[in-house]
DNA sequence: AGTAAATGGGGCC
DNA sequence: TGGCCCCCCTTTAC
């Protein structure tokens, strides 16, 4: 089964050509000697054997010196012959060459890495290296696994209960639910779109359009006006928006003349509200925050350096009970903490150190006590203890999350529900083979072991979800994948559910393109693109878009 | 159905 | 620091 007993089967091909100094233009060298040949212009006199010959047609002509070669597939990642990476089926061969792609650890690939087969892998469960109390650590080793868990068990929300499939015009960037009624959806996308999608009467929808002009990066309720929230987006605004009426009011602009070139155009990543302080805070692209008063929505004060000059910051989140204490996170590898108090540059109470690029950074949400940071380079860190030593994580648990471009970036949510501040969510990257079909599943993990506790799919869903939300009251989940909504209920709850037709709304778009293609003149027939649910689960109907990705990735395996 | 394009981070010079 | 090139499991439109 590994890719090398291929190799008996590559043609061999022969070319002929004059000589082979004469363009062998030196460019690459670590390219095998074979695969130059690839180059073979029109020169070139070539018996080919079957299904190559288009490419060697029309140098069947002038008779020169004849070399032999062999027109192997060489893998994509490396370019050398011998393998290749890419799907085989529903399961991804990993370049052998390369470290891990999972782990980031050379010497074995993903399909053998064993934070594959268990997450926990390597993970220290208990760090003592915090206290050197005697009587705290008996407490812990001895006593504190005892103590019964408030809540019994994590309810998973494993089973989608209804969805709005491409409702926004772009991917959708982050999702937020209403604090005080609790079918409320909101949805920000790449366009700078803000959607509201009443679920619990699934048809529901709304999306306001003008607000900003490109991606909204975060956004989070007014705490003082439950009927308006905060958005930051990479137009240089913030806006705070009427949800009944769509006006929205720009309480902050960074690029007030306008474009005038990409070294000053001022983008908003990180937002988070503190509402002991009544402050909107942001950070931008350059490594500043900034604060505007949610009382006047004035700009307060100038903006502090708050991560390495010139690098984005991509993640704000204020402390649930101590109001003085801020978290950040951004592209220079950091997560860092401060006081609000004494904001300064250079002034953080404590740097947290990652490999790579810090997607997002969050205190846990009732004690705030303790920290979740997501990382670029495929780690989910913990600090279990923001009194403790912050030198170093108390875990770092492997997860699949490193994506190379085009997606929204995957971050670890807290489950706000779960009193141990243990369960966490978030979207996989790598693709998992279930049933013959590649599909990437959303993760519940107990950070404190480090274990998987459920990984959710469902068949119709083959695009990757990377932005999650766990209900904060509620044990349902809601995704957002590539430009869809999906919400997540538990299986076993057996809620009734939405009218069965009502369930899967499909956006006036799609619905016109289909109509036009089957020939079709109602313009009301989206019941037929819904997926139809006996029993449970869905059934395996795909939707066009979805059977075309689907099969343009069964194209892609060889 | 096959393909190109959109576009972010990282490394290197 | 800035420009350039590379890049591994994408998604979508044409």
């Amino acid at each position: 089964m590994p890719p090398q007993t291929r190799r008996s089967s590559f043609p061999e091909v022969v070319i002929d050509r004059d000589t082979e100094s004469e363009e062998s233009s030196s460019d690459d060298e670590d390219v095998e000697d074979e695969e130059e040949e690839f180059e073979a212009d029109e020169e070139a006199t070539v018996d080919l054997p079957e299904e190559t010959m288009e490419e060697a047609s029309e140098s069947k002509k002038k008779g020169k010196t004849p070399i032999t070669i062999s027109l192997k597939k060489f893998c994509k990642v490396c370019k050398k012959t011998g393998h290749e990476a890419g799907f085989r089926g529903a399961t991804y061969i990993d370049c052998p060459m390369k470290p891990c792609f999972l782990c980031k650890m050379p010497g074995h690939t993903t399909m053998t890495c064993p934070h594959r087969v268990a997450t926990e892998y390597g993970i220290v469960p208990a760090p003592r290296k915090n206290t050197t109390n005697p009587l705290e650590f008996v407490f812990q080793r001895q006593l504190q696994p005892r103590v019964p868990p408030i809540k019994p068990a994590h309810v998973i929300p494993d089973q989608v209960h209804c969805a709005v499939i491409r409702y926004h015009s772009r991917r959708v960037t982050c999702l937020e639910f209403h604090p005080t009624n609790n079918n409320i959806l909101l949805s920000g996308d790449k366009k700078g779109q803000l959607g509201i999608w009443d679920f619990g009467k699934v048809h529901e929808k709304t999306v306001y359009g003008n607000i900003h002009n490109c991606i909204l990066n975060n956004m989070k309720f007014n705490p003082t006006n439950d009927g308006s929230i905060y958005a930051a987006s990479s137009d240089g605004t913030i806006s705070c928006t009427d949800l009944e009426t769509g006006i929205s009011l720009s309480v902050m602009n960074l690029n007030p003349n306008g474009w005038e070139g990409p070294s000053s155009w001022r983008m908003l990543y990180g937002l988070d509200v503190n509402s002991d302080k009544s402050v909107v805070l942001v950070a931008d692209n350059f490594g500043y925050l900034y604060m505007a008063d949610i009382r006047s929505n004035n700009v307060m004060s100038k903006p502090t350096l708050i991560h390495k000059k010139g690098t984005k910051v991509v993640g704000l989140n204020c402390n649930p009970l101590q109001p003085d204490l801020l978290l950040s996170c951004g592209n220079d590898h950091f997560a860092r903490i401060w006081d609000m108090r004494c904001l300064e540059a250079g002034s953080s109470l404590y740097n947290l150190e990652h490999k790579r690029v810090v997607s997002s950074a969050y205190f846990s949400p009732l004690t705030g006590s303790k920290i979740l940071t997501t990382s670029l380079d495929n780690r989910i860190r913990v600090w279990d203890s923001i009194f403790g030593n912050l030198d170093s994580p108390s875990r770092e648990i492997v997860h699949s999350h490193d994506f190379n471009r085009y997606l929204t970036a995957f971050r670890a949510e807290w489950d706000a529900k779960d009193s141990s501040e243990s369960l966490v969510v978030i979207g996989r990257y790598i693709s998992e083979n279930y049933d013959g079909a590649a599909l990437h599943p959303i993760d519940f993990i107990n950070i404190s072991t480090g274990q998987l506790v459920a990984e959710v799919m469902d068949p119709n869903i083959t695009t990757i979800s990377p932005v999650n939300k766990l209900h904060p009251r509620e044990d349902i989940l809601a995704s957002g994948s590539s430009r869809s909504l999906f919400i997540w209920r538990p299986k076993k709850l057996d809620i009734a559910q939405p009218r069965e037709e009502k369930r899967i709304l499909l956006c006036e778009e799609v619905s016109k393109k289909r109509s036009k293609k089957h020939g079709d003149n109602s313009d009301d027939d989206s019941d037929n693109d819904v997926f139809r649910n006996k029993d449970n689960g869905l059934k395996q109907k795909k939707l066009p878009s979805k059977s075309s990705s689907y099969g343009s990735r069964k194209s892609r395996q060889l």
